[in-house]
DNA sequence: ACACACCTGGAGCGTCGTTCCAACCAGGCG
DNA sequence: CGCCTGGTTGGAACGACGCTCCAGGTGTGT
């Protein structure tokens, strides 16, 4: 349904798919997971939900063209940097999904329900070309194409999402020092951990404390890629 | 509060805190993710909210005890086969871990919150100790440690937590037939995608439609591990 | 100027998580 | 023996949610 593309486009600024998709993602983005409310939208967008419901069918399509935007938006947007290698590219590809799902930490539960029920859709073949078309440029055999791509897919949106998960909880600490200080007592509670059960996390407490995130997650990248390269041939 | 291990154990049958927790699970492995109501656990437990929010602070606190249940039970079982190196007990957990939540997929989203929201709390150093500690064994630097054990970590709830999404999805299907007709459905529409734009996709079209998602999952893990011990030294 | 298809938003339904509180019941005290 | 007290229980009810319904507005084609 929705005939859309309205054929006369009548007001300067009307209601429209595309503006309640736009106040949506805003309203993700700013109040997190439970904050796109119909009413919230209505409120916003000074109208009821009738109009919404009008131009969109639910909740969840609402959801769906909002990851669809965002990832595709992050898909198309050129590297900073040059990147001449496949291996480049796969990591540039990569820190893209990355930055995208750490500004809109809302994709990472979304992009997981779309992959595996809807994986006809739009969202699920796009990563999987992005990536694929450069694991095949890597020179990796044909038969282990879908092995590979599907590894780092799913290393992608696993450590994205985590990462996402993490920051989303830590954007609500207001102070840099409220920061510093989630991620010390973090740190503190696995130094205090019984030596005798956990001596392992006891000793990379450190390491937690000090890490960097897109660094740790590059390094994520890169052993995959490593594997990759290791198993097969290249 | 929750004075809990009641002094007289009074009755044969009493509501108590293990016994909603195990109906919650129940409740979330029958229903899927909305299915844990608080009506649906009073009619199940023939009681009213008022009782099990005596005994359970709220939904969220509710399902944190859900999901510290089943994990703590997946990290306990014993491998079937027998594990001699750090790399097959590696495999191993990774496995465990894999089967619990394609039993129980509400546990991948459950598992991202509580890494993020509560990185302190039982859940997380569990998994990170178990896996941690092999991949000491394996021999790798101790600088290493922290990142290694994230990859790793990361790639098993992405990997494990995509695949029980599908799993879910999946088993909604009733007859085997209409399983196999929704496989070979996405590998067609796979398949049927604009050559220009979707070239690799509709190249592995085919190895999706054959694949096995346990070894699929074995496989990523091999990659993982493979990029462990290429990466640095043993 | 009329009609009709398109678009709007307010009222309201059923369900959710959660709170409140009157009643209940077992064991200790008078 | 009865009562009293404090740990438990379950029913009623509240506010917020997603969503539906529908009585109207709004503008364009005739």
């Amino acid at each position: 349904m929705a005939t859309r593309a309205g054929r006369t486009q009548r007001r300067t600024e009307a209601l429209s798919r595309e503006r309640i998709i736009e106040v949506a993602v805003e309203l993700l983005d700013s109040a997190g997971d439970g904050g796109l409310t119909f009413r919230a939208l209505t409120e916003r967008l000074a109208t009821g939900p009738g109009a919404i419901y009008w131009h969109v069918a639910n909740k969840g399509e609402l959801l769906e063209a909002a990851t669809d935007g965002v990832i595709t938006a992050a898909l198309a947007a050129e590297p900073a940097e040059q990147a001449d290698s496949p291996r480049d590219r796969i990591r540039a590809i990569a820190l893209g999904l990355f930055e995208a799902i750490d500004r809109h930490p809302w994709l990472a539960p979304q992009l997981a329900a779309q992959f595996s029920r809807k994986p006809w859709g739009p969202v699920t073949p796009r990563i999987f070309e992005s990536i694929g078309r450069q694991v095949r440029e890597l020179g990796v055999p044909k038969e282990n194409w879908f092995t590979a791509t599907s590894g780092l897919v799913h290393y992608i949106l696993g450590a994205a999402g985590q990462n996402a998960a993490n920051a989303a909880s830590v954007r609500l600490l207001r102070t840099e020092d409220e920061r510093a200080e989630f991620v010390e007592a973090v740190a503190k509670a696995w130094e205090e951990l019984d030596p005798e059960e956990y001596p392992f996390t006891r000793a990379v407490a450190d390491q937690a404390r000090e890490h960097d995130d897109r660094e740790q997650f590059l390094a994520g990248i890169d052993l995959v890629l490593a594997g990759i390269t290791a198993v097969q041939g290249q």
